[in-house]
DNA sequence: AAATATATTTAGATTTGTCTAAAATAAATT
DNA sequence: AATTTATTTTAGACAAATCTAAATATATTT
């Protein structure tokens, strides 16, 4: 069966919000796609009907499988194209978000399965969120944020929680990206700042971050310190994964 | 400015339309959309209102400047992404245009460029036709039809008229490509028939065909006979470039 | 030139997705 | 428990894109 656009972004959105609070209610939905909330009351009568969705008036809601199923094919084609995007066509990961948002509702299966043959199969994301595989299976890893990484425990970075383009900055200013090795040296009891130690490659010493403005491509130097402050909200933010 | 899917599938549809027939009807228009001529007459008045037709009632319409641009655009992004999925994805040429009719609908400009530079700004799509630049320039080549193309000529095949996957398929099985090198041996008077010979490069000799079949990929042995036989209906579609 | 046939446009309806304003329900507070 | 506040749903409207059926304009024939 295909849906149009408008509902697929209804079942990806219930999806994401329902993996991270189990129900999910009107007004959360209605904030998630910035639309009304009555607007959300008529697609989920239509989702429901479509049998997609289990819902109860005023109970809240939830995606049954058929409708899990579909969220998590359009998360597959979105990460897999944000994939191509960084990986094959150089945008920076700041950039993909809202190129991929429109990609991800081609519905040809055969070309989302080239795709991900063609990119090597990735498993993640260029924000380390997991890429479900052709029949939908999605890999969780066990990570915390850095609020709660024991002090001078080496970790990697995995993944990134708000991924708005003003986060995704800081974080390429100050040097982080997925994969980064780091420590947390010390926690301020103040107002839960954190001092963390990078270990930066080679590479990522050399990494420039290019940014398009206006259709000029520009190149910008980046900091490299091997030090950095961290706020507490950007910690909240920033998932790592370390060994036992 | 944003224009809908739907509109840009009519920009695009009365520019092809316009190149071979100047002036354009709205039963031709219907027919090319599979669509109601009334439903027809509707989108002329709001193309008309937004300044990208000249149209006057009962008396045939085209596109104006602002119009023809935005076509050019969507043609470049219908035929680069067809080169993509060929060159890349290895799709073959008789499946790639339907996925392409939904890739370009894609806005984003940063993305077009980059998947132009990725792919080394290629001149022409799968089907031999031209790919317009940034700027939305096209370069029209001199071809002519088979049928017109004088007896023992070499010539090189430079793009396919009527690219319907039976057409597409008939092609591939006698091993006629985009860049195919042939000369016409024999016209037959009675059906205008031609008898042609291939002159068949290495590469061709090996080639495949790939077919996906529910998910499964399917590959063909081509015909390989140096001598073809050609009906009047396929030599009108076949366009070849020749030298002087 | 009148009659007939074809092409095009208009009028009015339908579907999808959205909205505002009002009504109904549930949750929180006194 | 009654009242107030917040959330959710319903009712009714609107825009976009489409359709059918009827009306109008143009083209073709006799």
């Amino acid at each position: 069966m295909k849906y149009s656009t408008s509902k697929e972004n209804y079942v990806k959105a219930i999806f994401h919000l329902q993996e991270a609070h189990g129900l999910v209610t009107t007004n959360a939905l209605a904030n998630e796609l910035q639309t009304r909330a009555a607007s959300v009351t008529d697609m989920l009568k239509k989702l429901k009907n479509q049998k997609l969705l289990i819902y109860e008036k005023y109970k809240g809601f939830k995606l049954n499988q058929e409708g899990r199923k579909i969220a998590l094919q359009i998360v597959r084609k979105h990460r897999l194209w944000e994939y191509f995007l960084v990986e094959k066509l150089h945008f920076g990961w700041d950039e993909v978000h809202e190129i991929a948002e429109e990609l991800e509702h081609i519905s040809s299966v055969a070309l989302v399965d080239r795709l991900d043959e063609f990119l090597g199969f990735p498993k993640s994301d260029p924000h380390g969120d997991p890429i479900p595989d052709s029949q939908g299976k999605l890999i969780a890893r066990v990570q915390v944020d850095l609020l709660q990484l024991p002090i001078k425990k080496s970790a990697r970075v995995s993944s990134i929680g708000d991924q708005s383009p003003e986060m995704l900055e800081l974080l390429t200013h100050k040097n982080i990206g997925i994969g980064t090795k780091l420590e947390v040296q010390k926690k301020f009891m103040f107002d839960n700042s954190l001092e963390v130690k990078l270990e930066l490659s080679g590479k990522e010493m050399k990494t420039v971050q290019s940014e398009t403005d206006g259709g000029k491509t520009i190149k910008k130097q980046m900091n490299n310190r091997p030090l950095v402050t961290i706020s507490e909200h950007v910690a909240k933010n920033v998932f790592v994964t370390y060994e036992e």
